[in-house]
DNA sequence: GCTATTTTCTCGCATGATGAGAAAAGGGAC
DNA sequence: GTCCCTTTTCTCATCATGCGAGAAAATAGC
């Protein structure tokens, strides 16, 4: 085989590049942004957008927001939550970082350590994690989250599994200490490190679910210098809500992983 | 927005259906029979895979071979040693399981369970494992050559982990004679489980390297009734060489990670 | 060597993708 | 609520381009 000369179905390739920088983009920028990026007519990258969705390649979340679709997520592999998740939460808090100004980060745990996944809202390079890090989950308010929603069994084998380095001053070190922060952050709903991994850190964290399951967490950060705790409050209600439609996405998606195909 | 009437780009839904059938099968079958299987007429088909090869969607394997390409696998989300290993594999394993005419299995190693990911064969369905399912490393052919290609302080956290329940009679039992067998197992290149797993089962397993670092097994499974001892080295050569085929195809897909984009 | 199959090519035709511009639908600020 | 701006959808004429059948070339298998 292998001659030469064979047309290439053009419009595939666009279509496709068209997918490419969407997912890429993770939905912070509208279609027309994007299709102006690429040099491409915003009529025509609207027009494949649309197909895309209607195909399951794309799916649409809420206005000027659109991330990849189950179809495409379940043609390279399982769909697992985590995925799920990570694919629904960079909007949401992209979005959410720039509604409280901070920097907004998404984490899971793996083994013992707290791996970041996500990182959205100016400043965010300043901030000591990169995506894709790893750090020890006793100290962040990230870890101290997703410690406290474990079953009772694996949470008791990591409070055993220390000793637990100081960070700063304020690090917890001690297994009993831990423990009983823990149950203060299950029963409160949400985790706060106030200095614990770094010094001038404040960091809100809360769990995130899908279904009845906890996969994820997030948190805001910012410095003690800006931290305000009168503005607590609303950066909890911020993160739960965030989390909340986070988790409904990624359960909607994975629903649809047994849902005929066209 | 949403009114109703837009024109759907057609070529593109086709060439995605294309994709995915091709996907699907693995590169089990040619693209002609692919094609005929959806009814699409065989030329069309050709231009689409040719495009979608391309384009990075799809990779050429062989001849009448076609699985998913890297830009495909890397559009989702990281391209690991793991997956690049599962898209590889299917067609190799299809082709070895005709040549040697029993059932083949791939596994990997996940915590103490080995998971079978991939199973090809005639005869097939016979077999106690199921695609997805977990079983204990420690009585499988899979599993001991996993165990055995383990850097030394996790195999011995693994044998420290007892107990190995007996499944048949010939099932290894003592952490002492499993580290004998692993040693053996590591020197030989290559496992051999007689009825260790079920009565009646002979299996001969071989480790699969992406680089120098073992990610999974091969297997091929026979009763006992029809294993002879004198065609051990004939699978072990076709195992061995498939191992070898499917480490550098993960390996060239790998690689392709850092290749620039058309 | 041969035959059966897969893969590539040629080419006219009509499908259908395209892009500009206008209209509709939101979104946000006030 | 109103106004303004952006995003999204629609209309339509034009023509690129994807389509399919059949022939030719390249392989696979024997």
């Amino acid at each position: 085989m292998m001659r030469k000369g064979t047309p290439k179905l053009s419009s595939l390739s666009r279509a496709l590049a068209m997918l490419e920088a969407i997912v890429a983009d993770a939905g912070v920028r509208s279609v027309a942004a994007v299709a102006r990026a690429q040099g491409v007519p915003v009529a025509t990258a609207h027009r494949q957008v649309r197909s895309l969705v209607e195909q399951g390649y794309l799916a649409r979340h809420g206005p000027r927001c659109h991330i990849a679709g189950p179809r495409l997520l379940r043609l390279t592999g399982a769909l697992d939550a985590e995925k799920a998740v990570t694919v629904a939460a960079a909007p949401v808090l992209h979005r959410l970082a720039a509604g409280l100004g901070c920097v907004v980060q998404l984490g899971t745990l793996d083994g013992d350590m707290v791996t970041y996944r996500i990182k959205a809202g100016s400043g965010a390079e300043a901030l000591l994690t990169r995506v894709g890090m790893q750090l020890e989950a006793y100290c962040s308010g990230l870890g101290k989250v997703l410690l406290a929603a474990l079953p009772e069994r694996e949470r008791e084998d990591y409070l055993a599994s220390g000793p637990y380095p100081a960070l700063t001053a304020r690090t917890i070190t001690d297994a009993g200490a831990l423990r009983a922060e823990l149950t203060r952050v299950a029963k409160r709903g949400h985790a706060i490190d106030d200095g614990e991994v770094a010094d001038r850190l404040y960091c809100i964290a809360v769990p995130l679910s899908v279904g009845d399951r906890v996969v994820a967490a997030l948190s805001a950060s910012r410095t003690t210098a800006q931290a305000a705790p009168a503005a607590d409050a609303r950066v909890i209600a911020g993160l739960t809500a965030a989390a909340a439609e986070i988790g409904a996405l990624a359960r909607q998606m994975l629903a649809s992983e047994s849902a005929a195909v066209t």
